[in-house]
DNA sequence: CTGTAATCCTGCGAGC
DNA sequence: TGCTCGCAGGATTACA
């Protein structure tokens, strides 16, 4: 479900809901998610206060310090929101939902809970002394945003793939999912299936500028809400309404009125106008 | 190197 | 109504 703009939203919603609390006591559930994490948080998390959130491509950092000395040592939550992930600050009254897998008791009556009916999410625990940056750079490409030209030219040409698998290659920029890599190619006027190595120059900038724009608006429109996703209040996205083509197959593009049609492309159902995107 | 398919899951809409 | 089928914002792995 989430990719940059949606996760991007959730931080900026959690931030003053979170940052500077204490988790006073935590619960976890008994199923699994992606990966193995419950048996890595030391119980000593309670205690701990929230000192920043900050996203990274599609992933959330959630930094915990101790609160004074001698207490238990805090370090980092790495989350991935998945498919159906939803990371809410809640009122503590309020009835927890199925598929609900941690909450941590905050010190003000209200409760972090990570919900994920489809579990192909993560939560996992860092150390104090782990360098997440570094951790997520090894995998993770560059941030779409400010991208210098020539190394997005180098980075896409180098690869015969088609275009789409390039995008949502996340060491090649980190943070584009299905819906904006085919937002992305059409305001760029590329087709998904056009191959990385044989974009010109101003193709690629087209395509560098696209993603960005792209983004910045789902981002003030809060994300995309297809079925599942909320911010981090419980909030809805809006940007659903803005889509050119995702999820607009057979009907008109809003740009030239030809139909949008619909390809299966590195696997993916992509989205595309065969008319502003010619191969 | 590329592409494809399967895998991890639940839920929902389409079609019969 | 109720059933089956296919598909869904992601990421990784095995295999051709």
């Amino acid at each position: 479900m989430p990719e940059l703009p949606e996760v991007e939203t959730v931080v900026r919603d959690l931030r003053p809901l979170l940052v500077g609390r204490t988790v006073e006591a935590m619960w976890a559930g008994e199923q699994k998610l992606r990966r193995p994490w419950k048996v890595m948080w030391p119980r000593k998390l309670v205690g701990t206060r929230v000192s920043e959130i900050n996203r990274r491509g599609k992933w959330i950092i959630i930094s915990l310090t101790s609160k004074a000395r001698g207490r238990p040592p805090a370090g980092f939550l790495l989350v991935h929101l998945g498919m159906t992930g939803q990371f809410t600050v809640m009122p503590s009254a309020d009835p927890i939902k199925d598929h609900t897998h941690f909450l941590f008791f905050l010190d003000n009556r209200t409760n972090l809970q990570y919900r994920d009916p489809r579990r192909f999410g993560s939560v996992e625990w860092f150390p104090p002394n782990t360098d997440v940056e570094k951790h997520l750079g090894e995998k993770l490409g560059p941030e779409p945003f400010g991208l210098p030209a020539q190394p997005f030219r180098d980075a896409v040409r180098a690869s015969k793939r088609t275009l789409k698998a390039i995008l949502l290659d996340q060491s090649v920029v980190a943070g584009v999912g299905n819906i904006y890599a085919d937002e992305s190619l059409h305001r760029a006027k590329l087709h998904p299936e056009t191959r990385g190595a044989d974009l010109t120059d101003a193709g690629c900038d087209r395509l560098r500028k696209a993603i960005e724009v792209v983004l910045t608006r789902a981002i003030d429109g809060r994300g995309s809400t297809i079925r599942d996703y909320v911010g981090g209040s419980g909030l809805r996205g809006g940007f659903q309404n803005e889509f050119a083509v995702y999820g607009r197959g057979g009907e008109g593009c809003p740009t030239c009125g030809a139909e949008v049609q619909v390809l299966r492309v590195a696997g993916r159902s992509s989205h595309f106008c065969p008319a502003c995107q010619p191969r």
